[in-house]
DNA sequence: GTCTAATTGTTAAATAATTCACGGATAAAG
DNA sequence: CTTTATCCGTGAATTATTTAACAATTAGAC
């Protein structure tokens, strides 16, 4: 199969998302230029991404919401993705009590934390355990990614924990990059740079 | 002046962060390929960005950290950010409370919300507004970014309320995209989807 | 039926970003 | 003072992504 452009795949994710509200709202059909408005692109990107998945569309129509929908969903989803978090503090907590990932197919099954305070707790659900139990178990609970939302000075050390708890997945919300072998993937995600570059943007344009 | 590559723009606001390290450690000079280790990029493109600043490191030595910071602070940060916050809930207080912001020269001036016993609070020194006298704080503590962390049926509406105050940047971490004047630049941060690309990456590579 | 206007899908062109390849500078060794 | 190994800077090549241009399709008007 053809390689999918890493930016298609994101806005696709979106795609989903949008067409899921029309459905829910009884649209059943839509145009490329209906879909970019709403979203702030143009209707030749909207088109190309879906391109890459086949010949969806009817000309002079539009695309079957639903028939869109679930032709995105086979090439860029699948299953329910299980993850696994690192620090209940004030991030930690919001990502768990958060009520979108459920509805997104995002299971966070299970949270740590080397706070004594906070270990045997429950958070809208989930059980938060000690950092000592993690490898045991994130291997019984099947997780394929791990959120890390600890201070940044045991960033890496968590990191390690997940590597070698066979995760490959990790998204990491501490402002530092942490090493890891090639296999395992990293989504840093970085508050303070969107806003300073943010703030570059509105200087120079 | 020539235009600089976005992504040049991020990369450097983390070197800027990594050069602070640096300096902090006691480090006068350092390489680009022990930047490059550092950071998990290659060496080349690090050069590649700082040249666009000028010539700034010595063959066979490296580059001055303190020298090469200040040279990149001067292309892509400048002062400090004021930001407001719009929605003090779970994610909002993660926010507010967060102190990494105040080290990267962000600082949050005021937040608001409708919950009625969150107004008169302040929450790590800063204060929590009703949303009816945005505009009039707002233009009193000169923001230059809205933030929106208010339940997505609301952001379009606090979206227009940023507008209408005459700030210019907005960062949304609703899981809807806000319609703004072309003259407003939107920075949307989707926890989901990055959850969810990360597992397309895993599972494709 | 034929025409028209709207909308898709695709090829080609343009733009953006990364990687390669290597020349030039220079500190340190001898 | 010459050699050598190292590291910077950069033009050219490559790869990725977006935008433009347009042919093909078809519902609906007439
Ligand atoms: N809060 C924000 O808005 C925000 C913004 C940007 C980045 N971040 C980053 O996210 C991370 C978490 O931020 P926060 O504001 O939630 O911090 P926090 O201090 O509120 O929470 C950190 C939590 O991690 C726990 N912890 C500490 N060491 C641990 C370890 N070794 N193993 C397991 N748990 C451990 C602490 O007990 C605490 O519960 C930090 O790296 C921070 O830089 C946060
Ligand atoms: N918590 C997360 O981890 C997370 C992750 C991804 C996205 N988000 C998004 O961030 C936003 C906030 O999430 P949250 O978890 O903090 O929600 P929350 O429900 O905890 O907080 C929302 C806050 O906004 C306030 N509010 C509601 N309507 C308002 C209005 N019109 N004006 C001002 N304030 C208003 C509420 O009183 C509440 O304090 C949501 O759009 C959510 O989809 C959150």
């Amino acid at each position: 199969m053809k390689r999918v452009a890493k930016k298609t795949i994101t806005r696709s994710l979106l795609y989903i998302r949008i067409l899921e509200k029309l459905i829910e709202s009884g649209t059943h059909i839509v145009s490329s230029k209906q879909l970019a408005d709403m979203m702030g692109l143009s209707d030749v990107k909207i088109r190309k991404d879906i391109s890459n998945f086949g010949k969806v569309g009817r000309p002079r129509i539009g695309y079957k919401t639903f028939e869109l929908k679930k032709i995105l969903e086979d090439f860029v989803l699948q299953n329910i993705v299980h993850a696994v978090l690192f620090g209940v503090g004030n991030l930690g907590s919001a990502i768990l009590k958060y009520p979108g990932f459920h509805q997104d197919r995002i299971k966070i099954v299970a949270a740590f934390d080397k706070d004594k305070s906070k270990v045997g707790k429950k958070i809208n659900g989930v059980s938060v355990y000690s950092v000592k139990n993690a490898v045991k178990i994130i291997s019984k609970t099947h997780a394929e990614i791990g959120i890390i939302a600890v201070p940044e000075k045991h960033s890496q050390n968590i990191a390690d924990v997940i590597v070698s708890s066979g995760v490959k997945g990790i998204v990491n919300f501490s402002p530092i990059s942490i090493s890891v072998p090639e296999k395992v993937f990293v989504r840093d995600i970085d508050l303070s740079i969107e806003f300073l570059s943010l703030m570059y943007e509105m200087r120079h344009k």
